[in-house]
Order: C-alpha cells, then structure tokens, then sequence
RNA sequence: GUGGGCGUAGCUCAGCUUGGUAGAGCGCCGGAUUGUGGUUCCGGUGGCCGAGGGUUCGAAUCCCUCCGCCCACCCCA
C-alpha cells in the first residue's frame, strides 16, 4: 500500500473549498494594494538559499531536500520564496520598472522537519513581498494588508507581535553585548540554552523553559540598543501602525529564525494552532539583494502566511458544497435529452449532476449530494415539453417548461 | 535528531488486564411491488486485528524487533 510520503498530505474536499476561499480572498486584496503575482520554480539552485537564508540556519543546515541533478549541480526544494523573488528581481531587472515592485505568490515550500500540528514537510505559503523602498510606510501598509487577509479569511482573536533586529550597524553591537551579558548568566540556565549562548546568543532570547524567564528578562533586548537611524524607523512603523487602528505588541526579545531579516520584523500567532502557534511571519530585507550579488540597493519587506496553520484556525463546520440541480432521466431517450439540457443549465452557470437508473435511486443520490432541484425527466415530460421540477427543501413539485425551469434555477441562485 | 502516545471494517471505536482465530455505531449497497429523497423497518457488503519473529495445543490479546501515524522538544509558516 503507497502512502503520501511522511509530512506530506492529501487535501481533500470538502476541505479544499476552505484552501480555495483564502487563496481567494488573499488575491482580492492584493489586487487592492496593487501586488501581483508572482511564480518562481520550486527548484532552484542550492547557492541561493545558502546565501539568500543564511548559512548557519537551520533551514539550510538541516532541512532541505536537496540533491544532485544529472549535470552536477545542486538543487533545493525551495524551504522559503523570498530568496526566490529576490533572485528574480535581479535577474529580470525588475528594479528598472517604475515605482516599488509589489509581489505576491502562493504555493508549497518543503522543509524536512519532524512533522507535528501545524509543521508539515510539504507546507503551503501566501505571501507578498514590496522591494525597492526603505520606508516605514511601506512597513505599515504590509502589515496592514496582510492583517486585512486574515480578518477577511475568517480569523479572529489573532495577535500581532512587532519588533526591530536592528541593521547591520547596531545588531552586531548588541548581540556583543549580549553574549558579554551571557557570559555570567548562562550558566544558570537550562542545557539548550548553554549551548545557544555560544552558537546562536539571539537564540536565548526566545527560550520556553520557565525557569529561565527572569534572567532572561534581565537580559538586555536589541531595541535598547538600535542606532539612531533604526530606532526612527521603527518608531515611524509603530506610528504609522497607530494611526490605522492596528493594534499590536513589541515583543523586543522575537527573534527571527532567517538571517536576512533587518529593522522591523513581525510574526501573528493564534491560539488553537498547538505548539506552532505562528500564523504568519515577515519582516524588512533591505541587505538580501545585495547578498545575492545584486549591485543595485534593493530594500524590501514581506511576509508569509502559513496557509495549512491559517486554514486549520478558520476551518470550522464544513458543509458540503451545494449542488444546484440534479437531473434524472427515466429511460435511454430520455438520458440523452437531459444531457443536452444538463449541458445548456451549466452554460449559464447552473451546477448540474446527471444520474442514471432508477428513479427513487437518483432521489435518494440527489438528497446526500445536497441538490437543491431534481429535474425528473419521463416520456411524458418529453412529449409535453413540460418537465417535473421538484424542489428538494420544500418537497414541492411542479411541471414547467425549459424557459421556466431556467428562470426558477437562476432565481434560487441569486 | 530526541522523547511520549497510538495502530482492529471506508470512518469513530469496543475487545487485550484474566489467550480459545472479531464486534458496535456511522457509512456504503439492496429490499419494504408500478416514475419520487429525507424518517422508520429488514437484509447485505466489508477486516492477512500495521508488518515480521517468539512463547503456547492455541495469540487481536503475552514478549521482542521493525514500520507507520499523532503530539511534544528543537525550529518555524
């Protein structure tokens, strides 16, 4: 027996309607904020999340799925997009097109973790990313858009959590001072947290371990310790954050787990999500180009939505997806008959089932598949050109003609 | 990579402690006479009990190994 391959999964109806509902709304208001979309390979060469993510990461430390193509080089499955975006922005010169480049793409990363709730190894991103502006206002108005996506999709009672990492001028100064400050306190901490101090001292920042809370708080937190440039930024964000009525929270101990990230970073979390309690994550790029050889200065910010973890907290009763009419034909003329109408029904939009066999059978299929009509058509209904029209809600039936069983089916509809 | 929980019918699960080669509910299919669904009643389909090995006269049940799924750590979407 062949199964889906660990952490990889099968969606099936009638949940897709749910997947297909968010993509839906998350297009309509892009459209608004004037994003377009974008699709990048899923395979693209290693080097490029190497460098885009980081190389100490532990994306690309340990969960990629690459491998070798037949002519040597190495590929990636991509773990993440906005490496790939960025590598297309420079290799098409989107930086010569008028005014800040707004992108928006949807679709499956891979990254080979221990799957749990929420985690999977093939898992679904919505994301946009603004290149080629450093202003704050172009922060707020990411931020803004995407919590329009998410209230839009249905989700309520998520929480917005905002900070700055600071740039490559002030955050090297800090995480200095932070591993200084570490020196002494960690050794009072918990195994993990030991080692982070030496590998990842950001890391210690966001440590779960409940014992460790108060010499964390001790710990100096990054906003302390932004230059001057930075800290007007982030004040500017967090204004501009006011001023549209977006509420949110400065966590100054966030941290984020890709190296690109500078200046303001975001994450949105929801309950009910178990563990991976992230709905959304993002954050400002401004050295990413550059880092993928890039000469020209391509400042961007963005986010990504985790489509499975947004969907798991919006799916709620599904019902089954309604079906307008089903028709049943009694008899091999009459099969052929209700084809030709089944065909002219769905030319004007009607969803229309045609089942064969005997009569109290298709009833009974009508009934579980949630048809509003059932078209019943006889020899009697041939010769009259009347046709039995029964309305499956009410369980009233009347004999109509084609024009008539036309007019009620739009009329249901609207 | 490391823990913990769980694998019995399409689905949700009982049976396992105290071994005697499988059950319920739901679903699916059919019937309750002619071209009418939902409710009810009746009948039926359906399982190498995750896989392999061991103990035993006999294993879904006890023991070992493996595999799979889930949850958590880690990390992140």
């Amino acid at each position: 027996m062949i199964k889906a391959v660990k952490g990889t999964r099968d969606l099936l109806p009638p949940s897709t309607e749910v997947w297909n509902k968010v993509e839906a709304v998350a297009r309509e208001v892009f459209r608004t904020y004037n994003y377009h979309e974008i699709r990048t390979p899923i395979l693209e060469e290693t080097q490029l999340f190497a460098r885009g993510v980081g190389a100490d990461t532990d994306i690309v430390t340990k969960e990629m799925y690459t491998f070798t193509d037949r002519d040597e080089t190495s590929v990636t499955l991509r773990p993440e997009n906005t490496a790939s975006v960025i590598r297309a922005y420079i290799e098409h010169r989107l930086d010569q097109r008028p005014g800040v480049q707004k992108l928006y793409y949807m679709g499956p990363m891979f990254r080979r973790e221990r799957p749990q709730k929420g985690r999977y190894r093939q898992f679904f991103q919505i994301g946009a990313e603004a290149i080629g502006s450093e202003s704050p206002v172009v922060d707020a108005e990411v931020i803004e858009m995407v919590m329009e996506v998410l209230e839009r999709a249905g989700l309520g009672g998520a929480k917005l959590l905002i900070n700055s990492v600071g740039d490559h001028n002030c955050r090297p100064q800090y995480v200095e001072k932070l591993r200084e400050e570490l020196k002494d306190a960690a050794p009072q901490m918990c195994g993990d947290c030991q080692r982070r101090a030496e590998t990842n001292p950001l890391r210690v920042l966001d440590c779960k371990v409940e014992a460790d809370q108060p010499i964390i708080e001790k710990l100096p937190t990054i906003i302390d310790y932004l230059c001057d440039p930075c800290r007007a930024h982030f004040e500017a964000v967090k204004q501009y954050l006011g001023d549209r009525g977006i509420e949110y929270e400065v966590r100054p101990r966030m941290v984020r787990g890709l190296d690109y990230y500078m200046r303001t970073t975001f994450e949105v979390v929801h309950g009910a999500l178990g563990a991976q309690n992230s709905v959304l994550g993002g954050g400002r790029y401004d050295g990413l180009a550059e880092s993928l050889g890039s000469k020209v200065h391509s400042p961007g910010i963005g986010f990504s939505i985790g489509e499975d973890r947004l969907v798991m907290s919006v799916e709620g009763e599904q019902r089954a997806t309604p079906l307008d009419l089903c028709v049943a034909p009694l008899g091999e003329a009459a099969v052929r008959h209700g084809a030709v109408m089944a065909r002219d029904f769905r030319r004007a939009g009607v969803s229309v089932e045609l089942v064969e066999g005997k009569l109290k059978r298709v009833m009974e299929l009508a009934n579980k598949l949630g048809a509003r009509f059932t078209l019943i058509i006889g020899d009697n209904e041939m010769a009259a050109g009347r046709y039995a029209l029964k309305d499956m809600t009410t369980g009233d039936q009347q004999s109509l003609t084609r024009d008539e069983i036309a007019a009620r089916l739009a009329a249901a509809r609207s």
